[in-house]
DNA sequence: TTGACATAACACCATTTGGTTTTATATAAT
DNA sequence: ATTATATAAAACCAAATGGTGTTATGTCAA
């Protein structure tokens, strides 16, 4: 974790606590200590995780005084919903599929 | 990897060796072997990532004599656009802020 | 300037992950 | 029956992951 260098949307997104995270930065910018609030684990790894998703451009920190403040940046999420949209013309044809055949009967 | 019980999605996708597997099989259903000839990699791991992706229910394999021929099921990608949607429309909300600033020129 | 607070940077650790090789089992073809 | 083929199962391994605790470092407030 600490020694990864090059996190793609993917990763960032498959531990179910930086899911989470994000999922809180939609309300509100946050800071560290008030996102480890919400969790049963220190400020260290929820800080880690942030480090995470910072790599992956899903969120960005400024400093405020002393406190880092951190703000979702949902844009590289693009780059899941075009790998999704793959998928979701295959659904579509199963969809079109089934209403033809009830068209015919 | 073995020891594994419980693959979600998230985690199943995160991989992208995984990834292409599920993308060759949008195309045509597979046996392992042929799957193997697009890897530079073993039949072994090959398989491995078959049972990761058989676990999270994104591809069944049946027996077919001495092969085992897998096919996507791509069902289970609906809990990754759900919670993408999420984020979806937080881009919508930025468009139209944008689209608003525009017209006020 | 001292003390409290928020984060950063380390060193450390157990488990999981992603691969290997080896061995076994089942099926197909000769 | 024998041999080749396709997969399964197991033992093994290095590296990554997800945590911990401890020790800086910088900032605010009294």
């Amino acid at each position: 974790m600490s020694t990864a260098q090059n996190y793609d949307v993917f990763q960032a997104i498959a531990d179910p606590t930086r899911r989470e995270v994000l999922h809180l930065l939609l309300d509100n910018n946050l800071s560290i200590a008030e996102i480890t609030s919400h969790f049963d684990m220190s400020r260290t790894a929820i800080a880690k995780h942030l480090h995470v998703l910072e790599k992956a451009n899903l969120v960005n920190g400024t400093r405020s005084g002393r406190e880092k403040i951190y703000r979702l940046h949902p844009e590289p999420l693009t780059e899941l919903r075009d790998w999704l949209s793959y998928y979701e013309r295959f659904w579509n044809n199963k969809l079109l599929k089934l209403k033809f055949v009830v068209e015919n009967e």
